[in-house]
DNA sequence: AAGATTATGTAGATCGGTCTAGAGAGGAAT
DNA sequence: ATTCCTCTCTAGACCGATCTACATAATCTT
């Protein structure tokens, strides 16, 4: 009966990396958790041992991967660096006005709230953003740029990224995630 | 002696002001904040009947005017747009690695928590960031950009600030700030 | 004296975490 | 093939702690 624990703890993932999206950590209750994978507490402790930060841990490892994902399949299709860029924001302002604000980026919220006071998430979740950087900077560097200049032109994009959901969600708006797609077409757009 | 009133009101902004920004607005809890402002429960029902949503509002409301005030000053010495923000970064960086990461935005952790489930302190987030962006622009402005590219700078340069601070808070290093500071430098440096 | 402010105490809910009991599937032995 | 055992997983009660909010009385200021 392998399948049916994984199925459970899957869900517990589920639940928690849609709640913590949403409201961050303190403001995510493993009640709520419980409440919408539908499974019991004994099952939360069983399968995670380690608690509230480890569920909260592999779901945002899991959210993690899922981004390394979309951004493999873009960069597939996209010519270059910048209809990557313009493909990914999109489909993050998208997924962020369908879920009525209640989506942005899945680690910025407990990244923020853990910074300086949790010791084992805080690591996750700069671990997640360094290893954002790596498939960014390989598109760059495809395009032309150089390695020095194609790492702190990821880091720049990313923190475009980051800062625009920030202020869209912030506003319940999708125009500074279309405002500051605008600038990084100019700035990836002429090498 | 409304003085002292006055005095413990401003002690409960100023703690919750701190703490919200290391913890959020969730991982804030209301005794620690009387804890380290030194005022008893009662107080702070009496100062905000609205309890710890007017608080948290008012506490970012004066974060917000502090900034302000920032930006002001900055404005004043700063020759060019160029100059006021890689010297507002340095400020933030600065600021932020003092406290061990326990600052960034005063704003974004609550902007985050809130953007969904919250709707009074959702449009407060908002409007701070909207009010951020009025002296860029005028800044921008002021350096030949014309009013629709000065506004669109402005916003971009916002969300380059506040997503330095998420990267950067979220490694627990500045270097993310010292990148994207070097990026903001050319990208406002040739007009 | 009167109003403003402080000082506690407490209510009711919810928090994360632990515990024990039992349900259910797979393998081994006969 | 059936019985039985074992182990994974589920189920839910329960714990102490903490949360926000409110009530009431004491204190201070004018």
């Amino acid at each position: 009966m392998a399948v049916k624990g994984d199925e459970t703890r899957a869900r517990l993932i589920e639940a928690a990396r849609t709640l913590v999206e949403a409201k961050g950590y303190h403001g995510t209750g493993l009640n709520e958790v419980l409440a919408v994978a539908g499974a019991p507490r004994g099952s939360l402790y069983h399968h995670f041992p380690g608690g509230k930060d480890q569920l909260v841990g592999e779901a945002l490892a899991a959210a993690g991967r899922e981004v390394d994902g979309i951004v493999g399949e873009l960069t597939a299709t996209a010519p270059t660096s910048r209809e990557l860029v313009l493909a990914l924001l999109e489909g993050l302002a998208d997924r962020m006005v369908a879920a009525g604000y209640a989506k942005g980026c899945p680690v910025a919220t407990v990244a923020l709230e853990v910074a300086s006071t949790n010791d084992h998430l805080q690591p996750i979740c700069g671990g997640i953003y360094t290893g954002w950087q790596r498939p960014l900077a390989d598109a760059l560097r495809a395009d032309g740029h150089d390695a020095a200049e194609a790492d702190e032109l990821a880091v720049t994009v990313l923190a475009l990224i980051e800062g625009a959901l920030v202020l869209a969600r912030a506003g319940r708006s999708r125009i500074p995630i279309e405002q500051t797609g605008r600038r990084i077409a100019k700035l990836l757009g002429t090498d």
